[in-house]
DNA sequence: AGGGAGACTCTAACATCGCTAGGGACTGCC
DNA sequence: GGCAGTCCCTAGCGATGTTAGAGTCTCCCT
């Protein structure tokens, strides 16, 4: 019979030693890291675990599920503060860069994030301590649940779209690319794109934007807050 | 010879009205809709247009170039008002809100666009609409480069993590779902998220939050601007 | 009129993929 | 001794993206 899990994918279990998803999880994310997610298949991966593909089944039910796992594993890398007294803004502001920083890390398994329900062990813990903090800040439950899910939405599309422009830690020559391309714009066509080009792909660093972006967000929480 | 089209992906072609490359796209487009995703396959798309597979391969390169193309024609679906006068950011709010329904309204599609530079035709004319607005809006280069990323990325992040949560416009049972796994979690593990898990699973429609998040990034764009 | 160059489609096939069926070996418990 | 469970195997099915290469049709140039 085949090893059980819960109803929902990437769900808790209920024993937690389980030796081998961890394991298979942290090896998959290894070869995604390093060959991408184009070159990645099952096959592959159990050659890299010196076993055959079909032995994979018996511990993961499928491809798909065996995804949900390994976005937890790199929810899981996000450290997460002790309780500081720090205001909430500063700490929620905190943990985006950590998780912006995490999902940069991993373009590949970022690219597996959206679609899918990040609720996972590690992904729970996440989303309990930002909800935490919120609540702890005064928010009611209707609030604190619109900024986990404003925060995780940003962060997550960000990451994912500055991934695709070529700004992870790889790759300046994807964005060389875009950039040669943006150029050669007809200008009577795009005036706009074509005087700003260099801007778009210039900075090699987004890190300011994303701050941009967050903080605004932060504030437009608080000032529903105060309504 | 193959079929020629420019060096990047998406791109623009020198001579438009070519007829397949748009009726392939817009066949795939219905084809994803219909079915979804993982039902998609090139094989099944030349049945739909009454063709053998190998013959879609003299219009397009690869499933990724036609990925990109059909892409553009989603965005094509997005409507630009003409010039107006109300201020810049009822402006970008009302393409920001836009953008995400037609990201909606195709599900299946959207979760192809994380990972994608959106610069087909289409999508560089939505870059150019977005990025004069700011620009005429007094911002300088870098800022309106600045606005234009973090509306696509915020836009898009949102929207594609929507679909994950099972709020398109189908799709309740995949919510409900969600709603029961995350009601059966054990309290003292995840006291905040069990606390609040109404609330992040009960609002059918997130527009009320999307509007807050967009907000909060056009005020501060506004607010550094003025710095 | 003839010929050649595309444009567009086809048949055939390759390598790979996710996954299932079914069975063997080992362990520990009654 | 046997039963149940755990974990891996071999074999193979059906489907996929893509290439090779040849066929047909149209149109233009001489």
């Amino acid at each position: 019979m085949a090893r059980q899990d819960p109803g929902f994918p990437g769900g808790i279990e209920e024993t937690e030693p389980r030796l081998d998803r961890a394991q298979i999880a942290q090896a998959a994310l290894d070869l995604l890291d390093e060959h991408g997610f184009d070159a990645f298949s099952m096959r592959k991966l159990a050659v890299a675990l010196d076993i055959k593909s079909p032995s994979l089944y018996w511990h993961v039910r499928s491809k798909d599920e065996l995804f949900d796992l390994l976005i937890d594993v790199v929810l899981g890398k996000c450290r997460l503060p002790a309780e500081d007294d720090r205001p909430w803004t500063e700490r929620l502001a905190g943990i985006g860069l950590e998780l912006r920083q995490v999902l940069l890390a991993h373009p590949a398994a970022t690219r597996l994030l959206p679609g899918r329900v990040p609720f996972g062990p590690n992904g729970l813990r996440l989303a309990d301590h930002i909800i935490g903090v919120l609540r702890q800040a005064g928010f009611d439950n209707r609030l604190s649940s619109y900024g986990y899910l404003l925060l995780l939405f940003y962060v997550t599309g960000f990451a994912g779209q500055e991934i695709a422009f070529g700004k992870g830690p790889d790759n300046p020559a994807r964005l060389a690319q875009i950039t040669r391309f943006l150029r050669e714009l007809p200008a009577d066509r795009y005036p706009h794109v074509t005087a700003v080009a260099d801007e778009l792909t210039g900075a090699p660093v987004l890190t300011r934007r994303f701050e941009l972006g967050l903080a605004g967000i932060l504030n437009e929480l608080d000032h529903e807050r105060r309504k």
